[in-house]
DNA sequence: CTAAACCTTGACGTGTACGTTAAGGAAAGG
DNA sequence: CCTTTCCTTAACGTACACGTCAAGGTTTAG
């Protein structure tokens, strides 16, 4: 590792915006591979990235929080890829409808697309609901095997006394 | 379908208690597939059941019940079966310790038991308080993202009003 | 210019969680 | 007894979510 390439933003967008990461940067910031980054983009859970000119992505940093919101998805909640896809798909309709706010679009048209939002939206939180729901259940029926489980090591307390004493 | 079989209480255990189902039975009343009986027994999910003399297993309501519980801590908690097996062994050692109860075994070993039984089931709870706790986190942002649908539908009605209005 | 580090697109491999035949034995109804 | 329905084990197939080469192009320090 004699050299290493940081941000180089060459050609494309001259965007000077926000910062233009590599595969690799991005891969170890968000812990996952660099395979990964690319099967998520074919699964169309990130959108292609901009590109330098010999080809290689440039992510944002927006990119970044999308990976580390599809890992918590994930891993946390159990949500397959196609069911994240969905999701971020409806967030993506967000950035849509603040981009066509300006823009004068049929007014009916734009109603369609936040009404349709919304509806994806609320089935997110009864799927969410539903979670909060099970998992509330698991703690108590968890919280109740611990206070039998603390009477039992008290009743051995007890008896260990007993044996003691004599 | 001219004749079903029932319950068929024929040989080992006279075991009078609990009625003893078939796996087709408990298929149709879990919802899962015989194969996946099988396949959850194999990967020692479910305790081997006793078998009729033919060979055919017979479960109890209890193994229903687990069914339904690994079902509701795959599909809706994300666990993988290895993680659900865990849990499951878990369960086991109450069960363990319930026997072993009035047996006099070494009241230290009994106390270790328990004692690591409480410990799986405090990991276990620290997980899911990782869950609900990220779960929450989302449960916030879709209802600011709701509130926020819902202003912008507002802000349209008003615009559609001065229209007609107009 | 060259080597090292970084990237590209395939293509095949892997673990999980089952689904799907295949071939045949066991348990009632008639 | 025979047929139908239900079951058995065994083995191969599949969808998902990547991992792991392979072969080669790109970028930058020296």
């Amino acid at each position: 590792m004699t050299h290493k390439r940081t941000a180089a933003p060459t050609v494309e967008p001259p965007a000077a915006d926000h910062a233009s990461l590599q595969i690799g940067e991005v891969a170890e910031r968000t812990g996952v591979t660099q395979r990964t980054l690319r099967f998520y983009e074919e699964k169309g859970l990130l959108k292609p990235p901009s590109r330098l000119d010999g080809g290689f992505r440039l992510y944002s940093e927006e990119d970044i929080e999308r990976v580390e919101q599809i890992k918590r998805l994930q891993s946390l909640l159990g949500f397959s890829l196609s069911e994240i896809k969905d999701m971020v798909e409806a967030e993506e309709v967000k950035s849509q409808i603040k981009a066509t706010y300006r823009k004068d679009a049929e007014i009916s048209e734009r109603r369609a697309k936040i009404v349709r939002a919304k509806e994806v939206t609320v089935g997110q939180v009864t799927v969410i609901d539903q979670k909060l729901a099970a998992l509330h259940d698991m703690k108590s029926n968890l919280e109740a095997k611990l206070a039998q489980y603390d009477t039992w090591l008290q009743h051995l307390e007890e008896q260990a006394r007993a044996q003691t004493v004599k």
